[in-house]
DNA sequence: TGTACATCAGTGAACGCGCGTTCACTGATGTAC
DNA sequence: TGTACATCAGTGAACGCGCGTTCACTGATGTAC
């Protein structure tokens, strides 16, 4: 690659870290302004169009960085699983793991998910659907070869992500004793799920 | 009441009116301007001021309305499975009834309970969290009668409102016919919860 | 009931500000021969 | 290798805009006597 490619590709990611950067508890994206992401880049306002047709074309440059995250959790899930068992628990330990690596770049994701942005959501729930429907699949996979059946594993999945977001959501401004104690609560709610479902299942088989 | 006080007081609802009446799928309250407001509401900008030091004073005077809605969802809900039994179903029903009724009121709940806002946010959580406690309530006082104790029922309480307050979200943009589909999703979800606190309440008493 | 004064919701002009975007430019880097 | 030309990331001046907020005001409503 070029020098001026290469300049022009560290100038882009300047953008997107000042851009992580300034998201905060008390920011959200849609309170940044394209002059302030710039001013915090270094460079001149107008340079900014060299890189992105608008601010929000950032924005979803820096979606497809919290899927690239999300992917690389739930590898490091499965790894983890693999040795220590214990799916949940690791799980969960994992998540707030990543979450505290990457706060800034959870926050936008938790964040317009329900947002503003008709784009961002979309964007986002496409990632989101895509974590859901692997998740369902190891799922069915452990359920098979424990022997416990689910019902509607793909259900099952989708509570559990919603559960462990938006506790993810609460954790990001959490001390570490509050931390740590939305991972007990979030752990026991996943098992409520994964219990229930199971329950539900025997009780439909048995009919 | 004097004649003056009264109009001032439909000034008021006008304003909260003309603010509500901006929330969409595509405004948060976040995008909203003093001006705005005040054109929709056919007042002078300055007039604002009569009513509200700032935008977010009128803001909080809306999550206020919106906590009333709350209460009275819950009231509703107590009522008719004392008619109709079947918990669960009557109040997800409920639920999606009141969110059909006042729509904006409850996007401006949901959205800034993860907002940006720190006094929106400790404003929503206050009348989440009551309405939380008032479910573990019930949920103890039916256990209880039905002898099926439940291990947790704050912690189910929990869960419960944070799948129901996501797929409201959900339902809030979705055509009628994903909206009945969500709320099949969403009585099973719960169903798992419930059934799943009561499995773990079994096993951990017959420890 | 009438009068004199006080209150106060609503007003319109004016302000300074940061914003997004345009434009013609510069000068270093890249390319063709 | 040297030369002539093309590319293009970054620039600085300039624009018009809607914003929040201030201020001194108006005139209808309320109150005291």
């Amino acid at each position: 690659m070029s020098a001026r490619a290469e300049q022009k590709l560290r100038t882009r990611r300047a953008l997107m870290d000042a851009a992580l950067a300034q998201l905060s508890a008390d920011r959200g994206f849609g309170s940044l302004s394209l002059r302030e992401v710039a001013r915090e880049a270094g460079i001149a306002p107008t340079s900014f169009y060299r890189h992105f047709a608008e601010l929000d074309e950032l924005g979803l440059a820096l979606v497809d960085e919290g899927g690239v995250a999300l992917r690389q959790l739930m590898r490091q899930a499965r790894k983890r699983i693999a040795r220590d068992g214990s799916a949940i628990s690791t799980s969960v330990d994992t998540f707030m793991e990543y979450l505290g690596n990457n706060s800034n770049l959870f926050r936008l994701m938790l964040r317009e998910s329900t947002g503003v942005s008709k784009s961002f959501r979309t964007a986002i729930k496409a990632e989101i659907d895509h974590f859901v429907t692997e998740l369902a699949a190891d799922l069915a996979r452990i359920a098979e070869e424990q022997k416990k059946p689910l019902s509607d594993p793909k259900l099952v999945a989708e509570a559990m992500v919603t559960l462990v977001f938006n506790q993810g959501a609460e954790a990001l401004d959490a001390t570490p004793k509050e931390r740590d104690e939305l991972k007990v609560k979030l752990k026991t709610e996943l098992r409520m799920v994964l219990v229930g479902s199971r329950t539900l299942s025997r009780h439909s088989v048995g009919k």
